[in-house]
DNA sequence: CTTAAAATGTGACATAGGTCACATAAATTA
DNA sequence: TAATTTATGTGACCTATGTCACATTTTAAG
C-alpha cells in the first residue's frame, strides 16, 4: 500500500472526508526518507512540521544532564511523532526525534496544520480526535508508570506492540520503560 | 465572575467565538454544586459528562486491588476533568472523580460536545486545542516522572500550583506523586 | 465542647532498582 | 574478513523508597 493510501484509511477511522477533501488533505504532505540513525528533531532545534511513519519506525526520546536517555514514545507505522510542545508553542526542542529502522514519512507543516484545520471542518475533526486518542494514551502510560513495576510494565508494552520485540534492541525499551539496562536484563534472569 | 464569564475567558484564550456563538455554546453547560467528598464519578459508572470547575478543587484518581490511590490529576477553577477515557468511548469508568472542596462546575455532556463541535467549527477548533495542551502537559509529566526524583517533583508541583499546598493535604500529593506519604514527609526531615 | 476520624511524623527494617565494573556477543563499517 | 562499535549479561554493592507500627496533631462531626 502506499503512502496515500496509509494515510487515508488511517484518517477515515477518525473523520469521513470525501475524496476530493483528502486529496486536498494529502496535497499539504511531503513524502520523506531517512535511514537508520538519522536524526529528524534536534534539542534546541526550531520544529516546523510533525511525521506521520508510513514505514519504519521512530523513538522520540529527552537526554537528560546526566546523559540519560529516556524515551518517550516509538512511532511505528500508522503513529505521528514530533516535539508538540515545541511544535505547538512555537519554542525550541527539547526532544530529539531520530530513526531507529530506515523510515518513510508523511511531513506536516504546523502552518499547514492549522489551514487545513481552518479550511476543512473535517480536518480539525480527525486532528481533534487524534490528540484525544494520544491524551488517553499518555494518561495510561502515566498510570501504569505510578501503579505498576517493572516486568508487568515490560510484558504488557510487548502484548500491546510485539512487533517491538524484533525491532527495538533492549537498552531502548529500558529508556522506555524508565530503568536501567541493566534492570531489565535482569528481569528473566535464573 | 460568574460561570458564564469564567469559561468565555477561558474560552477566548485558545478559540475566537462572537458573543451569539458564545451564547449557544455556554447553553448546552449545566451548573452544579458539590459538597467537599461529593462522589462525581466513580469506578464502574457510565460517564456521560466532562467537568469544568468554576470554583473548588476536584481530584481524578485511580484505586489499585491493594486500595492504593494513585491521583491524575488536580483540577482547580479553569481545569476540566472528566474519565476521558470512559467518556470517549463509551466505556465504563475505571477511574473515580470526587471534591476535594465544595466545587461549583459546568458540566457538558458527551453528546452535546460532539453536537457543538459539528455545529460550530469554532467550538471544535477550542476542543482541539484544549486537548492538544492536555497531550503536552501528560507527556511532561510522564518525563518529569522518569527523569526528576520525588523531592524535585515536589517543588516543582508547588511552584507551578502553589494554590495546592494550601487545599490539597499531603497524603493527596503523595498520590499524585506517585510517592508513599512516609516518603514525602520525611522529605524534609531534620 | 467533646469525640471520632483524618492527617502527619518518625523509627526499624525490607526490597526494588541504580551504579560501576567487566566479560561476551552481535551488528556495523572499513 | 577484520576491526570497531553497540548491545547484552551478570556480580557486588549502594540508595531511594516502600511497608508496618505507633505516637501526635489537626480537622470534622455530633
Amino acid at each position: 500500500m502506499e503512502a496515500k493510501e496509509i494515510l487515508k484509511v488511517h484518517v477515515a477511522k477518525l473523520a469521513s472526508l470525501s475524496d476530493d477533501e483528502f486529496d486536498y488533505f494529502f496535497s499539504f504532505f511531503k513524502n520523506q526518507s531517512f535511514k537508520k540513525g538519522q536524526v529528524i528533531i534536534s534539542e534546541g532545534d526550531m520544529v516546523d512540521c510533525e511525521y506521520f511513519v508510513i514505514s519504519g519506525c521512530l523513538k522520540s526520546f529527552y537526554i537528560n544532564d546526566d546523559l540519560k536517555m529516556f524515551i518517550l514514545q516509538f512511532a511505528m507505522p500508522t503513529w505521528w511523532a514530533s516535539d508538540y510542545n515545541a511544535l505547538y508553542n512555537h519554542t525550541k526542542a527539547s526532544i530529539n526525534v531520530d530513526c531507529i529502522t530506515d523510515t518513510e514519512v508523511l511531513c506536516l507543516s504546523n502552518a499547514d496544520r492549522e489551514k487545513l484545520c481552518n479550511e476543512l471542518h473535517n480536518a480539525e475533526h480527525f486532528f481533534r480526535w487524534r490528540t484525544n486518542k494520544g491524551y488517553i494514551a499518555a494518561n495510561k502510560r502515566l498510570l501504569s508508570f505510578m501503579n505498576n513495576n517493572v516486568k508487568y510494565r515490560y510484558e504488557e508494552l510487548l502484548k500491546l506492540y510485539p512487533e517491538l520485540y524484533n525491532i527495538v534492541p533492549k537498552n531502548l525499551i529500558a529508556a522506555y520503560l524508565g530503568v536501567s539496562r541493566e534492570t531489565l536484563s535482569r528481569l528473566y534472569q535464573a
